[in-house]
DNA sequence: GACCTGCTGATTTTT
DNA sequence: TCAGCAGGTC
């Protein structure tokens, strides 16, 4: 035992040490980034299990699929395959769905529900908002699922929802709201928001339920507790209530999940619901270097909302933080990859590098530039395999298979490939099945008393659930994977594509291949494993987790997957005005911005670089965008000298600017820079600051000062307006490109 | 019922 | 820009 104990603790600091050896109460651990936080979490559960607590009574809550996997893996490398698989790891809704399986009848469902992700949710809403004859233009589905879903984060019940309804919005969604959950258990369906909501009632119900899993779940963990909703902090109560033995982890720092309904009360509260808590902040931070960390720093310290803690490191102070400018998105693509090339020396390699933006829609140019360029690269996250039209059709009928009332399945491969069984007879199908309070497959069995139907529509029918029958009968077969393999190949569904042979149908005839094969190998390596538990599993899966990650290729991906994750080098793209941070409405939440930005830096071990374009392709329309507050924010000390002075120039413009109420691009030279299109090109239309034109009185040859390289002089002009642009052979530095209105040159001579 | 076409709105972020 | 869909035609 003791010598157990030594290897547990090994390497740990005391702070850590603390953490880890604190066994039973409550206990808040606040890690800050890079503290060696999952480390502390796995140390910790290894602990419990050397000092004679049983797997199966541990119970880790995370909050992706990944995180669990990653603690999944650690922990058994410690105790062990065997013990490790009894630890009740997992995120929170794989969890819950588990139990919910297990508890369904308590609460009027079968153990085969159906999980609606959020596109089968709107479409579900739409299909409510069509049966309850609203109009989709004046009550946006969208809009009525996030509504929806944002009551159900917060607890908030149908009932409640609409006696607090005021907008007619509102209104109706209290209508559909109400609608919507009936669909939903006549679907024998929940949506993600219900696997909490229903574990809570189940839990809230029955005694006997609660009392049985509160002695199973005696030590309970959650990591990135920050990121909890209400729903989920109910629920990890209610667990906890009676051992008490809970240990949540978060950093109030790296909260950024707000907008789905993640609330920080949860972390702040936390002592207050549990009186004798014990705190442990971990501060040493040893990922990044003094100046990244100076820079996350620098940057967080502007919101007012957040936890005293005061994160330091022993490592070297290192690189500064390089900006760098760009043209627009595919020169700031090029720098990148051309930093990139340049950075690899020593035993960097490509896997050492990732590039972080705010939306998906980033990544496009960067794919290309980085295809051009042969630079293998891996996209995580963005439009999920699991998304995908052709996959979500093969789920669709698996789905169907398991659980015959539901009828999102059903709708969605009743004509995919066409089988005759179109709008038309739907409709029929539909006003016969909500008159008669039944499924939609129930009805299909009574197709010849559905009036209106063709003799054409009912032999169509009949031959779908012949169809769907023989392949329902799967309990009994050996060879699950084969067998669904073989369903497959009989919905048409790969025949549809082979037989169409564009690209795009041969991308899904592959996609469609993929699932075969993921199918076999999930059989194969989960000897119980049952169609149930693999549709769930899909179901709440965003995509395949971590496939390549032992090839070498740099990482692209959102700032928020890219919690929880380091790389020696990072790029943060797209620090513009509007981008990031992203400004919509006033609802926005800057300092959940702020928060992503930290996150962002902090993923860095060595070398920081953050880059902004002068103008980007948005919806389709190049815009000219301006760089973010954030790079403001950072401590000039720790930005590169030249980029970073000619940032604070650029500040100190803009905040003389705002005192003399005008903007002038020049320092020194006002109005005379530059000229307005003239009046009579409109009639009434005020002047906006776009519709401007700056015309620069530069000519190539002139001879011009900047601040930071001196003199030198200009060898080329391009672009118009705010965007002209010119190269200048300095004396000192050679040939430097600059967007004018930045660039503060001055004529001399 | 299948197919074509022109329009619209989407770009946060995820279980 | 571009996918997805409503609405119209065959």
């Amino acid at each position: 035992m003791e010598a157990n104990l030594d290897i547990i603790t090994r390497g740990l600091n005391d702070k850590q040490k603390e953490a880890v050896l604190t066994k039973n109460g409550p206990l808040i651990i606040i890690a800050g980034a890079g503290s060696g936080k999952t480390k502390v979490i796995t140390q910790r559960i290894a602990h419990l299990l050397a000092t004679g607590v049983n797997p199966w009574n541990i119970l880790a809550l995370t909050f992706t699929n990944k995180a669990a996997k990653e603690l999944k893996s650690r922990i058994a490398r410690i105790v062990g395959e065997e013990i490790a698989d009894k630890v009740w790891a997992g995120t929170f809704h794989s969890i819950f769905a588990r139990i919910l399986r297990i508890e369904a009848e308590e609460i009027g469902f079968t153990s085969s529900f159906t999980i609606f992700d959020a596109d089968d949710q709107l479409s579900a809403i739409t299909n409510v908002m069509n049966i309850l004859l609203i109009a989709q233009q004046t009550t946006p589905p969208q809009q009525v699922r996030s509504k929806i879903s944002a009551a159900k984060n917060q607890m908030i019940d149908v009932d409640t929802f609409k006696q607090n309804a005021k907008s007619t919005l509102d209104k109706q969604t209290g209508l559909i709201f109400e609608t919507y959950e009936k669909y939903l258990k006549d679907n024998n369906a929940m949506d993600f928001d219900d696997l909490l909501l229903n574990t809570i009632k189940l839990l809230e119900k029955s005694q006997a339920v609660l009392s049985k899993y509160q002695e199973r779940f005696r030590y309970i963990l959650v990591d990135e507790y920050q990121d909890t909703n209400r729903a989920q902090y109910r629920v990890v109560n209610l667990l906890a209530k009676a051992h008490q033995n809970i240990c949540v982890v978060g950093d109030d720092a790296q909260s950024i999940y707000k907008w789905r309904g993640a609330d920080i009360r949860n972390i702040l509260d936390f002592e207050r619901d549990y009186p004798y808590t014990k705190i442990v902040k971990l501060e040493q931070n040893y990922r990044s270097t003094k100046n990244i960390l100076k820079a996350a720093d620098s940057v967080i310290k502007n919101n007012k909302n957040q936890l005293p803690k005061d994160l330091w490191t022993d490592n070297i102070e290192g690189e500064k933080v390089e900006v760098i400018a760009c043209a627009d998105e595919r020169d700031e693509a090029n720098k990148i990859i051309s930093l990139i090339k340049s950075s690899i020396v020593g035993d960097l390699s490509y896997k050492d590098f990732a590039v972080l933006y705010r939306t998906n829609a980033q990544a496009l140019a960067l794919e290309n530039a980085l295809r051009t360029a042969n630079i293998p690269y891996v996209v995580v996250g963005g439009l999920s395999f699991f998304k995908r039209k052709e996959i979500k059709d093969i789920t669709a009928y698996f789905r169907l298979l398991i659980n015959k009332k539901d009828n999102e399945a059903l709708q969605r491969v009743i004509n995919e490939p066409p089988r005759g069984i179109g709008n038309t007879t739907m409709q029929y199908v539909r006003d016969y099945a909500i008159k008669k309070e039944i499924s939609l497959y129930e009805a299909f069995s009574e197709a010849e008393q559905i009036t209106g139907l063709q003799q054409r529509a009912v032999t169509a029918i009949k031959k779908f659930t012949e169809f769907v029958e023989t392949y329902s009968a799967f309990e009994n077969v050996e060879d699950v994977a084969d067998y669904l393999s073989q369903f497959i190949e009989a919905t048409g569904l790969t025949e549809m594509y082979r037989e169409l042979g564009t690209d795009d149908a041969n991308d899904r005839w592959n996609n469609i291949q993929q699932v075969i094969s993921d199918i076999s190998i999930y059989f194969k390596t989960n000897t119980n494993a049952n169609l149930v538990e693999y549709i769930q599993q899909i179901a709440l899966m965003s995509d395949y987790d971590e496939k390549n990650t032992s090839s070498d290729q740099i990482t692209i991906m959102t700032l928020h997957t890219a919690k929880g994750l380091e790389y020696n080098t990072v790029f943060l793209a797209g620090l513009e005005h509007g981008l990031f941070p992203m400004v919509r409405d006033k609802d926005d939440d800057i300092e959940e911005e702020r928060r992503l930005m930290y996150v962002g830096i902090t993923r860095a071990e060595k070398k920081l670089f953050i880059s902004y374009a002068n103008k980007r392709m948005r919806f389709g329309q190049t815009e000219l965008t301006s760089p973010s507050k954030f790079l403001y924010e950072i401590d000039a000390d720790v930005l590169d000298w030249a980029e970073g002075k000619r940032l604070l120039e650029e500040k100190e413009r803009r905040q003389n600017n705002l005192l003399n109420g005008k903007f002038n691009y020049s320092q020194g030279r006002s109005s005379d820079n530059y000229s307005q299109i003239p009046k009579s090109y409109g009639t009434a239309a005020p002047v906006t600051a776009e519709q401007k034109t700056t015309v620069f009185p530069f000519k190539v040859g002139d001879r011009v000062k900047h601040k930071v390289f001196g003199e030198g002089i200009i060898s080329g002009l391009k672009g118009v307006g705010d965007m002209r642009q010119a190269t200048v052979n300095f004396y000192s530095v050679g040939k430097k490109d600059f967007m004018l209105k930045f660039a503060g040159l001055v004529k001399v001579g």
